[in-house]
DNA sequence: GCAAAAGTGTTATGTCTACACCCATGA
DNA sequence: TCATGGGTGTAGACATAACACTTTTGC
């Protein structure tokens, strides 16, 4: 079989080039379906997932990929004609997430890139992922300006993922790995939470990062050491709760970036 | 100003695309300038750097960038023709770094991809960064296959480096960031080091990497340790020197990534 | 009083650091 | 005997984990 001759594009060069796209592991936790009694010890960690529809009525069969199937939110990375700027690779995850999912990510961080020949059966196609931390209460799962379908995904052990297109659980699975390893050593729980938060709340952030139960007590003693330390400061109390109200509290932001330059070290 | 109309070139796209490079930050020891006396307290970590050269007579005037400066070995992924493999990412790098400095490297990480518009001068070109360890011994300095000229260039504290092509700079400071982590919790440490070492070796790499002076009845205990575990084999004895014979070890590949899915946890 | 969860006290255990000290070797 | 560096012992500081116990609230 002869290859037919492809058409002429407008933009021409004398290598062949690869699409670069953004893919974006979005986790956020249900407050909802976390408080007790809770299906699972540990909460809900859930990832934002995408149902991948026709494209475009423009885009030729042959060129549809994964059509009906589930995938990580993302898309091409923006490069503008001529000497024009383009967007950086950070913007365009960012424009893919308010595309997609009409979602602001507050923590946003480079995964890793994936590049490898075959990922993309439409041809040479180089992803950079990243992932993104946001309060899912705030983003209800809803479809984005086009005809796309968001739900969130229960990442609890045991809980069934639907296969997801290309090699995107491989993409979630190292930014799960990502996340965990993070955490332990960086105050990133935080952007999960609402602005004010308990220390129950905190609890289960991490419970449900790190996949395993942890002793309220000693727990409770972190909470006291971070509010010693200035990064934690007390907002306000819970009202009409069946037990010992719990105080509010808010992560100082600023509070941690100078005791973090001072030298401070933040764990668990 | 009128822009000129580019030419037609044979591969033609429906949207404008980037360029995809790779660049490696190569680090490496030098045991001679290391051994006492030796002009820094903890040793020379060192990085691999290529001078840029006229890249091809048939590359435009200006298309050429940053002629005759230093940069971070690297180059431009191969995306074959039509429906071909072309190459991973990785095999890329490696590909580059055995073009442009000979160089086989062991152990070789992606570290982040950079992708601002504006950070070369030629067009949108982004590029996916990796750092790589090598036993500097057996990598000598020398030019590539083409006419390039590659030195090591010593990154121990307040010796200069030469200003470096693109964001090449920011590429190398990340790169030893994350080697300056890695290094804490992973057996990094071996590979920038002969198949036969001593305590005394190994204790110069870690202060190379983390830039400060270690302890050696402390460290003696940890490669004790180490040697407890099974990690760590001895294999011989040093002769003929004016002090105490050191043992030799070799790393135990197996053994590690055996004890590390047991639960084993590599620590400084 | 009961249930629920916050928070404090305490103890055993382990780890890290600094340093004193002894050992082995070649010159 | 000296210089050089390997290796062991050890005491204090500090961190961690487990768990008993007290406190505060709504019902």
């Amino acid at each position: 079989m002869k290859p037919t001759e492809p058409p002429i594009y407008k933009y021409s060069y004398k290598f062949p080039r690869p699409s670069v796209t953004v893919d974006c592991v979005v986790f956020g936790i249900d407050f909802r379906v976390s408080t007790p009694p809770r299906p699972t010890p540990y909460g809900e960690l859930q990832v934002l997932l995408i149902q991948r529809g026709v494209e475009s009525e423009a885009v030729p069969e042959e060129e549809r990929a994964f059509v009906g199937a589930w995938a990580l939110p993302g898309g091409f990375v923006e490069v503008s004609d001529g000497f024009g700027q383009g967007e950086s690779l950070e913007a365009a995850a960012h424009r893919e997430l308010a595309e997609e999912a009409g979602i602001k990510a507050d923590y946003l961080e480079q995964l890793n890139t994936f590049g490898d020949p075959g990922r993309d059966p439409r041809g040479r196609v180089i992803s950079v992922a990243y992932y993104a931390l946001v309060r899912s209460m705030d983003h209800v799962a809803k479809a984005g300006s086009d005809a796309k379908h968001a739900e969130w995904y229960s990442l609890a052990p045991r809980m069934p993922l639907p296969a997801l297109a290309f090699d995107h659980w491989a993409i979630l699975e190292m930014a799960l790995r990502r996340l965990q390893a993070k955490v332990r050593y960086e105050p990133v729980g935080f952007d999960l939470l609402p602005a004010k938060f308990t220390t129950f709340d905190l609890r289960m952030v991490y419970e449900a990062i790190l996949q395993q139960p942890l002793e309220h007590r000693n727990f409770s003693r972190i909470v006291q050491r971070l509010k010693g330390d200035g990064i934690l400061l007390t907002v306000g109390q819970e009202r009409n709760v069946p037990h010992r109200p719990r105080n509010l509290y808010r992560f100082d932001k600023r509070a941690y970036k100078k005791a973090a330059r001072e030298g401070f070290h933040f764990e668990l």
